[in-house]
DNA sequence: CAGCTCAATATTGTACACAATCTTGACCGG
DNA sequence: CCGGTCAAGATTGTGTACAATATTGAGCTG
């Protein structure tokens, strides 16, 4: 890890603020409260140990970044999703991410190529290990968030990284491997090496192509299966 | 110098934080403090006459704006553009607002065609009366806005207007009227009924083509005779 | 019994005091 | 004279008390 010696995504505040963020983050992605659930600042204080007011910098972030829904007077509650969300989502993401796929092929540079390869190696080697452990495939998820990234940032759109960050609802998004059928993970990687194909040869439509196969792929794997709510 | 803190308006609720965001992003709009001016919270708290909480609480809804920069322990600063930023900006509209208008024109309702040819006649009553007095283009702002927003959120996409907003509420895109020849505003009107007789006509690619080529034509605007200043 | 009123309670919003951290500038040594 | 060091001041981060507002449920009314 490079020397970040403190929150430094921008909105970040003190210590305190940091970990009641982190720990009711990790407690979203663990799903330990059903959507609707009423997050009250005085509980969420008294079982962190810090005072209200870290714990509402930390509810603002987390409004801010989608976990949660906010209303004055009445607090934050943890947000849920439908096959709406899931479309609109992916959606955006279709049209971003191919976007920064086409502009990324003629501004990507030999090192970042060498990265996305080494990501490649590195998931590949993970999928060998975990071909009778589906549980395994988690550990895919931020090798697959830093070549996504990667991409992003190459295509030299200073604002499209946070932005795809914002769209990318990261409850959601965190457990895709776990409903990828093997054949589904092996597709993937396959969409991966070509991406880097498609990027080293320059060449913008077919790299947009390839990202667009991509996440179409994704959003099958998504939906299959998939139960939602009633929403309100 | 107007801010009275007491019974500002009907309602009688006025929320302090609301109260004091709506106050400062009115100052970042009026230009009152050069890029990089640190904006202490002491201070502004004198000024509006609240306390610091409801101050941080507005500072961190303009860092998540795009408006300021945040450090820890240090607090904020008016953000700087750059030309890369207006390059950046405008090629994300240009993706997003295409977009939008491809999916609207399928999926648009006569109420909104309707609100679109109604904000077109308002903008044109202002367009007359600015003839001679470029101040008075400022109100058209609010009217293209929400124009923009009702093709934005035809498009039957729940992410999109949110995403679309933090892309689009910069500063300077605020002002992109100011920098309009007497003949680009009347193109830009000429584009406003053109949207909506490809929206009415159902017809996407028109609708996308005409979007594209509105925002372009601002961009160009927002280029010409532009300084920038030098970034750190 | 359904629906409403309204007071008691719970929860968020704000103010202020203190702690932690950064910034500034004088002082010192080379 | 220049650069580093460190203490004093300035500014943000956190804790806590109180005010404003929403929620809840009992009691009332038709």
């Amino acid at each position: 890890m490079t020397g970040r010696k403190r929150d430094d995504d921008g909105t970040g505040h003190g210590h305190s603020a940091d970990r009641a963020y982190a720990i009711i983050r990790s407690g979203l992605l663990r799903d330990e409260w059903p959507a609707g659930t009423r997050l009250l600042e005085t509980e969420l204080a008294r079982r962190i140990g810090v005072s209200r007011t870290p714990i509402r910098d930390a509810l603002r972030r987390l409004v801010n970044e989608g976990f949660l829904e906010y209303a004055a007077n009445v607090g934050c509650r943890v947000r849920g999703w439908g096959r709406n969300d899931i479309d609109s989502i992916f959606d955006l993401r279709i049209e971003l991410e191919t976007y920064a796929a086409r502009r990324a092929a003629t501004r990507i540079r030999p090192g970042e190529i060498r990265q996305l390869t080494e990501l490649c190696d590195a998931m590949e080697a993970v999928v060998e290990r975990s071909l009778g452990l589906p549980e395994l495939r988690d550990e895919l998820t931020p090798l697959n968030d830093r070549f996504h990234t990667v991409i992003t940032e190459a295509a030299g759109n200073a604002r499209l990284t946070p932005v795809l960050a914002s769209v990318t609802f990261a409850p959601m998004v965190l457990r895709t491997f776990r409903r990828y059928r093997e054949e589904e993970v092996m597709r993937s990687m396959g969409h991966h090496r070509e991406l880097v194909s498609a990027l080293e040869s320059a060449n913008a439509d077919w790299s947009a192509a390839v990202m667009r196969s991509h996440i179409h792929a994704g959003y099958v794997a998504m939906m299959r299966d998939a139960v939602f709510e009633i929403e309100p």
